[in-house]
DNA sequence: CGAATCTCAGCGCAACTGAGATCG
DNA sequence: CCGATCTCAGTTACGCTGAGATTC
């Protein structure tokens, strides 16, 4: 399974060779080896829990809003998902009840999801399953963890999300 | 669009008002957010081209190899994709005559997947988009790219990958 | 009326499981 | 016979597009 060398190294070798850019194929190439390695992780301590990481943000979001809940479109801007996803993670974390749809009060159109106590409950119990697993970053320390949000900030702030 | 605020400051801060981890909670979440703006930006790029990021990764593979060809096992370690995912990818790069497929002339077992001429005139333009569009990391300057690699190289370390 | 909000159907892609054929 | 290699069928999931219903 493992390699006898770094294969994204060897890339960059290879590449160097050829074309013009192997330092910023190399942090992408990267960047795309450790999300793969991260979320399948997260989603790993997460199924026990009956949850992704997708329904498990989700889930976060209400918890961290005052009333326990957000219409719909609130939430698919918070985290940067497409509409019809929300739907769907809405409805998965209806149908375990973890969260229940309402009518908006002031607006018909609009829908609420909002946290049931089992809700509460669970992400209680995942959060603390994440926070004990490092969120499968444990190979760095706290400075290497703000290093890297501080890193990527400007990249997020580039493609318009804040 | 964009919001006033970034949303994963803010998520940190609520946060900490609950949980510890906070700080690699925004690194992890800062990673996810990134490598979604990234695939999807390169994939747009890609899509003129009739490719994904996956099957342009496997094509430039191919042209790294000195003969030009890899059986397919070899082409799933060093992609870290799954065997059926492998067949699906090269499938579908030889329908569209960038790659063929051939028996291995010493292990009749193995499928060797050929880049054809064809094939390597595309990775030739498909990769100069990419490199015009600094892999959509034109937010950072290179030493911060080396910086991202560098931050990264422990996580992958630490899972196996090398 | 236009704009916003949400849902639904459908497409494409990717990952995985389990089974099987072929060959070393 | 065991293990390696690949393929195929089927399942699940996710993200997106396009269309439509409802409401502001």
């Amino acid at each position: 399974m493992a390699l006898p060398f770094d294969p994204i190294d060897e890339a960059r070798r290879q590449w160097e060779l050829r074309w013009e850019g192997g330092t910023v194929m190399h942090a992408v190439t990267s960047l795309m080896r450790v999300q793969q390695l991260v979320i399948a992780r997260l989603d790993a301590l997460l199924k026990p829990h009956g949850l992704t990481f997708a329904r498990y943000e989700a889930l976060v979001l209400l918890v961290f809003s005052s009333r326990g809940s957000l219409p719909l479109g609130k939430m698919g801007e918070r985290l940067q998902v497409h509409p019809t996803s929300v739907t769907s993670i809405v409805n998965r974390l209806a149908a375990a009840g973890l969260v229940e749809r309402r009518p908006h009060p002031d607006d018909g159109r609009a829908v609420l999801a909002e946290i049931t106590p089992q809700g509460r409950e669970l992400v209680e119990r995942a959060t603390a399953d994440l926070v004990a697993a490092d969120f499968a970053l444990g190979a760095l320390d706290a400075e290497q963890h703000a290093a890297v949000s501080a890193l990527l900030a400007p990249v997020r702030r580039d493609a318009g999300d804040f």
